[in-house]
DNA sequence: TGACAATATAACATATATGTGATATATTAG
DNA sequence: CTAATATATCACATATATGTTATATTGTCA
């Protein structure tokens, strides 16, 4: 299913890598792609076909394509309702990092 | 800091949630209300007014007003900077639902 | 090979998230 | 109370996410 190319495009990510701006860009967008490849292997797994799936979401099949090609910058409720649609379940933390300074401003007394 | 409005407030909100349709849709945004109260604590507990934050992520007050009041459907993308901003690890998570059925089909042999 | 299904792409319309200035309304400090 | 600061609201412009049709490309199967 996937073809040779993959090799030759993973020589080429790794030379793209060693820029640290683009690295930087990459990492930033890692998550992204993540869950897009979650999403599309979920469907897959299910048997849906883009077509499908949009119709579940009361849209066409060109937007779940732009969907799983990443080219913008989704809503959180698309993502519900796709995640919806595929039986999946959805969840976003957010943790406030550096916590524990508080801790030590404390200790003194 | 907050009002005795909240104890009406919370007659008022019980009152909605008997109703099975209004709970539905309480319960599909819960979510995201407690996303936007992390959000708006953590806010406050670095002193960061609206304003500074506006200025750190390149746009104005009256923005962050808006995504504190949850009254519009963020992009992934603001909501990625709001939570950099504010120094704050946000995770995404997707997992598929009714994999245990699968094991139980295996059972039987 | 040709027919068919799935996906990608292009082009455009529409809805809406976002940017932004002006202003109103808290909220707090003095 | 007045002044100052923070937040909410309004109104509008702009950017862009989304809807949608037509078509191209790809992959599979006979």
């Amino acid at each position: 299913m996937v073809s040779k190319k993959a090799t030759v495009y993973d020589e080429f990510e790794a030379s793209l890598l060693e820029n640290p701006e683009i690295r930087k860009e990459y990492e930033a967008l890692k998550p992204k792609y993540e869950m897009i490849q979650k999403l599309i292997e979920r469907r897959n797994k299910l048997n849906m076909s883009q077509t499908q799936l949009a119709k579940i979401i009361g849209t066409k099949q060109p937007a779940i394509s732009r969907l799983e090609r990443g080219d913008y910058n989704t809503t959180l409720g698309t993502l519900f309702k796709v995640a919806s649609a595929l039986d999946m379940d959805l969840e976003i933390s957010l943790k406030a990092n550096g916590e524990t300074k508080s801790t030590r401003d404390k200790v003194s007394a």
